[in-house]
DNA sequence: TCAAATCCTTACTTTTATGTCAAGATTGTT
DNA sequence: AACAATCTTGACATAAAAGTAAGGATTTGA
């Protein structure tokens, strides 16, 4: 389980438009120096996030990107799922093997476990906001933190014995 | 975020393993076409489960995979782990764009979610164990909804306005 | 009206993940 | 001892994801 690229630099990219100030805005160029990527790749990312309606492009001289929205209003879970083009609801016809539908099609003992994990994480990014990514590490961390902190005082289960 | 193909099948294999009784075993061939995948693939999928530990390989003519410990001794967050490569200790070496190293070295407003998001992915796989995965779908998805209970108590965040 | 700066879009290339193949090694059976 | 069934291993082929390139479209300003 793990983050794709156009997840990570996309984020990324948003973070960059979520650190102006009002009425500002970043060309490409200024982008990806920011982040350390290439320009043409910034210029997709940007592309897949204004036609989300999560970035504002104005072209031409003196144009760039800022955020369509406020900071505060953008939620991880949106952000991830129109990056990763919502995988979840692809799921069980991405994995059938050689054959042309999942054997496991009608009762399946892990799909419980995948809806559920992905349930899980889009629950716990829903909680956070590009307005709280744009702090120092250690901010983050410690807001990031209180949300999880529910998740540190699961009661051990009594391992149903099957 | 989402689940390899690796994890996917690596996952549905052993689960294969955890229903049969004690004694039995499977050849790569059954292993095979119970999953519908390949009988290369298994192969490959089954010789990592075995270097990991997880599976006992027999050779030779009436050889075969069982599992090397019972399946309720084992949590799915170590048979991930396992397929995956521990991707969470390189994610920072992974995404560093056209640079040697990510520009966010030192702070980062991102790490503490992506380590936060394995956190809570960890924690709930560390509480499923193969043996919870092998009765019907329903069954597995309310074991799995008891577990996953807490996550939806969760108190609005008063949404530090920044 | 022209040129410069900028975003937009599609096609292409490279890299990585996935899956396959074939030869080898081991064990049980006759 | 020979053979058949099985796992093991590393090299190879294919498919998917990621990233690049190049020409087009839009806006500003001289």
């Amino acid at each position: 389980m793990k983050i794709s690229a156009q997840e990570e630099y996309g984020l990324r990219c948003l973070v960059q438009l979520a650190t102006l100030a009002d009425g500002e805005s970043l060309t490409l160029p200024q982008i990806a120096e920011r982040e350390g990527i290439s320009q043409a790749n910034a210029g997709k990312l940007m592309w897949l996030l204004n036609k989300a309606g999560f970035v504002q492009a104005i072209r031409g001289t003196k144009g760039g990107y800022s955020l369509a929205r406020e900071a505060g209003e953008i939620h991880l879970n949106e952000v991830i799922k129109v990056l990763d083009e919502d995988v979840l609801s692809k799921h069980c016809e991405s994995y059938t093997g050689v054959l042309d539908s999942c054997v496991h099609k009608g009762d399946c003992g892990i799909r419980p476990v995948i809806v559920g994990l992905h349930e899980i994480v889009e629950n716990a990014l829903s909680q956070i906001t590009l307005a709280q990514l744009v702090g120092s590490e250690s901010s983050v961390d410690a807001t990031f933190h209180q949300i999880q902190g529910i998740h540190r005082t699961i009661e051990p289960q009594s391992a149903g014995s099957n």
